[in-house]
DNA sequence: CTGAAAGCGCTTACAG
DNA sequence: CTGAAAGCGCTTACAG
C-alpha cells in the first residue's frame, strides 16, 4: 500500500522543475528540455515507477477519458456480454475505459444511473438496449456527446447502431430456399412480451421473411407466433409438425426456439435436417454450436454494435464529427437516425435438401 | 453540453464563500453557519442544479470511489453477469462505481488492466474468474485493499469467494436419492479443458456425489467423464443409457449436459422423468426453467460471490477491517483462505421416483 | 532553455 | 460564526 510516486519525486529525483518532467514524459522535451536533463528525467521516472495520477489529469485536462454506458439487462446477459466486448475493446485501443451501469429495466435508476456517471464527468454517454426497440432518450443525455446500441431514437437526434433484421429475416429464408425448400414456415416470436418494452425484430424479419419467400415465386404461408423460449418452440412445432401437410423447414424466432423444434421433431420420430430443416436466430454461443445437430442459424451484431457505438463516440471526441459516415448503411434525415450492421447466416447442420 | 456548475457558482449567488457551500451541502452546517445563509445556500444549489464534481472530490480527498475488477472473459457470459450485477448493486448502495476489464483469459492483458486501474486510482482490486480455479495473486495487486471472487489465492493471502461445490454435488446426489433412486451416474465434466484453467469444480462436485450415496449405503459407479456442452452429454448419455444394466437417474456436470442427456433419452425412446431422472448444475436461466419437462439443477451462487466480494472490499476500506467474518463458513489459515457459499438445489420437473 | 505561477474544483484546518 | 489560504497532482502559458 505504498504511496505512488508523483511527478514532484520525479523532479526531485531528476533535480529538475516538474514542468520540465511533464514536458519530457509528454514527449514534448526535444528543444525545450537539455538531452542531459531529459536522460534524467527519464531515469528517474523509470526507477520510481512513476505514471500520472489519472485523477489529477481529468481535473486539469477537463477529460477523464471514462465513457458512460448505461444498459437495461444488457450486462447480465451474454449477448449483452457480446456488446461490451466489443465496446471494451475499442474503448481500450483509445485509451479510454467504460463505466457500465444497468438498470434492470428500472426507470427511475435509469435518470440516477445518468446522474452519477454525469457527476464522474464521463467525456459522452451511450445507452445499449437488451433487445432491438425504441429508446426515448431524456434530456439530460444531450449534455455530452450521445450514442445508442441494439436501439433507435424515434426522435432521431440520437445516432442508433442497430442490426438490420430485414436482412436478418431475409438471409434466414435464403438459407433453406437455397437448399430447395419450398415449405417453409416461420415461427416466429411475439412483438409484445408482458413487462417488456415493444419488439422491433419479430415485424422486421417477418419482412424480410416475406420479401424471400416472394423473390422465389413461393406463397407465404401465415407465420406462426410461437414466442422465445425452448416450451414455446416444442409446444408450436409439435402442433404444427403433427398437421399435414407438414412444412419441410421451420425458420425460427431464435436459437432455443429451434432448439424446442428440434426436441418436438424428435418426439415424432422426425429427423433434423433428413425430415424437417431447423434455421434458428441469435448464433448463441452455448447452443447453436453444439445441438444435435449443430444448428444453422443468423448472428447478430453485437460486437459490432458496441464497437461501432464507441468509434463514433471517439469520433465526436476528438473532433472528427464532420466528415465520413460509419460504416454500414446510414440513414438519417427526419426518420430516426441509425447504421444498419449485418446479420450474417451461419451455415452448420440443421439444413438439407428436402426429402422429397 | 452547458457549463456544470461549480461550488463557486453557487457561493456567488448565494452571498457566502465557498468554504459555506462546501459545509452545508456536507451537512456540517448547523452550529457553523448562520440559518439563513444556509437556506440561501440550498436554494442557490437547487437552482443551478449544483453537485460536486466527483474528479475534483476524488483528488481532493484520495478516494474515487471506485472498485476495480478485472476478470478473465467473465463479463462475456451470462453467469459472469449475475456476477457483476450482484458486485454492482453492492457497490451502488455504498456510492461506489465499478470498473470492469476483461482481460480474455490473456495473461499481458491482466497486467495492463491493473495498471489501469491502478492508475485511474481505484479505491480497491477484485479479480473474477469465468470457471472455479486457483489464481496467482500478481504482486501488484496487493497495492490497495483486494479480493477474488470464483477462484482462490493458492497463498492465501487474498480471501476468496467461492461456491461450496461439495455441498453442491452432494444435493445434486440427494435430489435423486431422496425421490427414491439407488441407481444412479455422474455425468461428469473435465477438469482440465485443452486452453483453459485446471478446473476444481469437478472434484469437488465429484466428492459430494461420492458422500451422499455412500452416506446412503449405495455403491458408487464410477463416474463417466462426458464433458461440458450438449454434445457431449448427448453422445455420454446415448451409450450408458443403451447398455444394461439402465440407471433410473443421472447427475449432470451442467445444464448443457443434462440437456444432452433428455435428447438422447428422447432418441431411445425413453421418456424423463418417467424412465429417466435428470439433475443439472448451473441453472441457466434461459435453459433450465423452460427444458421440457423443467430441469431440475444446482445454482451456482454467482450472484452472491459478487456481492459479498464487494462487501468485503467495502468494509476493509471502511476500516471495518477487523471484527466479524463475511457470512458463510470461512476458513482461512495457511491453506487458501476463502468463503464458501451455498449452492441451492433448485427443484422442477425432472426428477421423479423410479418406475421399479 | 528553464523555473515559478496559476488554475482545474473541491475541502479542511486556521485565522479572525 | 465566517472567509482566506493551502493543497490534492497535474499542465500550460508566461516570465526570465
Amino acid at each position: 500500500m505504498a504511496r505512488r510516486a508523483t511527478s514532484r519525486d520525479v523532479a526531485e529525483r531528476a533535480g529538475v522543475s516538474r514542468s520540465a518532467v511533464s514536458m519530457v514524459l509528454n514527449g514534448r522535451g526535444d528543444g525545450n528540455i537539455a538531452v542531459e536533463k531529459q536522460a534524467a528525467i527519464l531515469a528517474a521516472a523509470a526507477e520510481l515507477d512513476y505514471t500520472p495520477n489519472s485523477v489529477a489529469l481529468s481535473l486539469r485536462n477537463q477529460r477523464t477519458h471514462t465513457l458512460g454506458v448505461v444498459t437495461d439487462a444488457i450486462a447480465t446477459t451474454a449477448f449483452g456480454g457480446r456488446l461490451l466486448e466489443g465496446a471494451a475493446r475499442a474503448a481500450e485501443q483509445a485509451g479510454f475505459v467504460l463505466v457500465v451501469m444497468d438498470t434492470h429495466r428500472d426507470a427511475a435508476r435509469e435518470g440516477q444511473a445518468y446522474r452519477t456517471l454525469l457527476d464522474r464527468r464521463v467525456d459522452a454517454l451511450a445507452f445499449a438496449a437488451m433487445t432491438f426497440r425504441e429508446y426515448e432518450v431524456p434530456a439530460v443525455m444531450s449534455s455530452v456527446p450521445a450514442v445508442l446500441a441494439d436501439c433507435v431514437d424515434p426522435d432521431g437526434q440520437v445516432l442508433g447502431f442497430v442490426p438490420d433484421e430485414v436482412d436478418g429475416g431475409y438471409q434466414a429464408a435464403r438459407a433453406v430456399l437455397d437448399a430447395g425448400h419450398r415449405d417453409v414456415v416461420l415461427l416466429a416470436g411475439q412483438a409484445d412480451v408482458p413487462g417488456e418494452q415493444h419488439k422491433l425484430a419479430p415485424g422486421q424479419r417477418e419482412l424480410g421473411f416475406r420479401r424471400a419467400l416472394q423473390e422465389a415465386g413461393l406463397p407465404v404461408h401465415e407465420p406462426i407466433v410461437a414466442g422465445w423460449d425452448i416450451t414455446s418452440g416444442y409446444r408450436a412445432a409439435s402442433a404444427l409438425l403433427a398437421g399435414t401437410p407438414r412444412p419441410t423447414a421451420v425458420v425460427c424466432a431464435n436459437d432455443r426456439v429451434a432448439l424446442g423444434a428440434v426436441l418436438a421433431a424428435g418426439a415424432l420420430g422426425l429427423r433434423v435436417p433428413a425430415d424437417l430443416s431447423v434455421v434458428g436466430y441469435d448464433d448463441d454461443e452455448n447452443l447453436a454450436p453444439f445441438m444435435v445437430p449443430p444448428l444453422t442459424t443468423v448472428r447478430l451484431p453485437f460486437k459490432e454494435m458496441g464497437e461501432q457505438a464507441v468509434r463514433h463516440l471517439l469520433d465526436q471526441l476528438t473532433g472528427r464529427t464532420t466528415g465520413q459516415a460509419p460504416a454500414g448503411s446510414t440513414c438519417t434525415g427526419h426518420a430516426p437516425a441509425r447504421v444498419l450492421l449485418p446479420c450474417p447466416l451461419i451455415a452448420r447442420g440443421s439444413v438439407a435438401p428436402p426429402a422429397r
